[in-house]
DNA sequence: ACGATTCACTTAATCGTATAAATGATTCGC
DNA sequence: GCGAATCATTTATACGATTAAGTGAATCGT
């Protein structure tokens, strides 16, 4: 900031400068509604403004009108995934359009830190808290985390005594599952992760009503569960692809496995789309969009969480639209097709 | 926070439910050094301090003090790429290990948005502020960067009037090759990136140098270049291997081309590594360990960046150790090898 | 022409904290 | 036993802003 000897200009150095009273260079700053300041006074103040370099100092106004414009940001996310960026800037646009500032912590996931952090931020008297995990999961809630506005953000407490923001699982699912039914295929094979999160419940959940649905028997031998990994992934197809009735199309928990499906089918010389569709999940495009064909597959709202996430702090979303009773607003966000070429 | 009907619970609440002054309640809260309270004092203010649920206000204290925790952390870099992750992990475990919080503004590098960022980082009064980038480049300074200490992250300005830290990109091309030639590999290929970046031009150099070193001629047909993604890397290996006398090993410009070779080998019928080593760049986890077998490759210090710039912010770096004359500190990181089984 | 408005400001209080200076009560030195 | 030093604490101010309330001059209505 411009200095004045030393110390940054306040408004009592550009009052002093122009030669009114500090309270009128505060009107002039904030176009006073109410007061009338003459637009020749007001001319005069901005030019002193200039002069000096003067920048409002956001702290003491926030100290003087007791409201902040700090949102706070806490996550386990940042480090291993590169979902975090979607996220944070998701949270950080929306945040940014209504002149609101994201104070970021990361904490690695270890209660006492979580505690910490809330701790620190709420000492920064922000106006509400974002918690974001790196994957939809049930969370134990940190205490003092009750002491402000907050909502989760790709995760929830058993309770719902928090709201949340976090992907619909089940919904994408179903319509993965409805995508490979409509381009014709009956046999279709699940490899599901072998965690029991909401991610792998869910998913197997729409799949199951997507096919009943369509009228086609549940066969569990289509369904392959095995570690969330390319390894895992390349296992199960290997497994799947030696069924008597092999699948025509496979649906993989997440592009990770769908990368291993893809070096399975090549190794089983089967083509992609034509001899077996291939669909994945979560849209991770550094996996998606590189590999040959492109992978089709569901995109995690990432990103909208974010932005939802905040606009529920600035009490910018109309609770009672979705408000079910009683328990605090359990947002879930649909996943949208990715179309590449493996479908 | 807790709160005292409708208002947070300040120091003068305390002292007057203690029986002492608000004055006495700092000093205990601060540990007072010179100020002598006795113990009995000091635990019943405590106590007082726990029966309210007092919570310290930064803002007024920094506002006392005129002194500030803040960082500004300013960057084009969240959205596209999973480095950013790793940047401001480090940053934030450096700042938190200080007790400094980071304010986090993404511009999407827009010259107009990074003005409007820094502004606001400038209107909190922020410490120092980090400006990233997702690639290693030169970039054009926002002016009223310069108003406060600033560091530049995985950039920097032509004239080197700011601080920076950024990769080796020289030894980490240096090295890279020379773990080939240790191999034993004397015709080794180098696919590299086809825009002019100081990624492209440093890891050529390094190549070359290594090359040298161990008395092998420069031989322009086995550095080819293109796009930057597996496509070109893909294209690339396949010319590669098609020369009389092909190379026996590969370093790829990045990860993402390596990718691409793996697809070129395979189809090429080649082994990796018993044919063809390949050895990459940048260390994305989610390529580099998916790939069979792993891909070995140079690692960017994104993590070790974090780190180091907020140290310099906070003054802890010994700016005597490196300094070159007259300009601001450039400081470069080297990038560690990753060794899976490609090499 | 004179009280009431309106205009164009200024004065002063306040937000929650840190800290220098002041204060009254003990204790100390001799 | 008396001034000085120490102890334990309080009083008062400042940080940089917002904003209610006050003020003197000009303008208005009748």
């Amino acid at each position: 900031m411009a200095i004045n000897n030393g110390r940054a200009v306040t408004m009592k150095d550009v009052a002093k400068h122009v030669g009114v009273s500090q309270a009128t260079v505060s009107y002039v700053l904030n176009d006073a509604a109410g007061e009338n300041i003459p637009k020749e006074t007001q001319a005069r103040v901005w030019a002193g403004i200039r002069e000096l370099g003067y920048r409002p100092h956001i702290g003491a106004r926030q100290m003087r009108t007791q409201r902040t414009n700090l949102l706070g940001f806490v996550t386990d996310v940042i480090a291993t995934t590169p979902y975090a960026g979607a996220i944070i800037k998701g949270a950080q646009d929306t945040a940014r359009a209504a002149g609101k500032m994201l104070l970021l912590v990361s904490t690695d996931g270890i209660p006492a830190e979580d505690h910490a952090a809330i701790e620190t931020l709420l000492e920064h008297r922000v106006k509400g808290i974002i918690y974001a995990t790196m994957y939809h999961r049930a969370v134990a809630l940190p205490v003092n985390l009750r002491e402000t506005k907050a909502v989760l953000l790709d995760c929830f407490v058993e309770d719902r005594s928090i709201p949340s923001v976090t992907p619909d699982e089940f919904n994408g699912g179903y319509m993965a599952t409805e995508i490979l039914l409509r381009k014709g295929h009956r046999r279709i094979g699940f490899i599901n992760n072998d965690q029991p999160v909401p991610a792998s419940v869910g998913r197997l959940e729409g799949y199951r009503r997507a096919l009943a649905a369509h009228g086609i028997a549940f066969d569990p031998a289509l369904v392959c569960i095995a570690q969330s990994s390319p390894a895992g992934g390349y296992d199960c197809t290997y497994d799947l692809m030696r069924l008597p009735d092999r699948p025509t199309a496979l649906f993989c928990f997440n592009d990770r496995m769908a990368m291993g499906a893809y070096d399975a089918l090549r190794t089983l010389n089967l083509n992609i789309p034509e001899e077996v569709a291939v669909i994945g999940f979560d849209n991770q495009e550094i996996i998606a969009a590189s590999l040959h064909p492109g992978l089709s597959t569901m995109q995690l709202p990432h990103y909208e969480m974010g932005v939802w996430s905040v606009k529920y702090l600035l009490g910018e979303i109309a609770d009672a639209d979705e408000h079910q009773g009683g328990s605090p607003l359990q947002k879930v966000l649909s996943c949208p097709y990715v179309e590449r070429a493996s479908v």
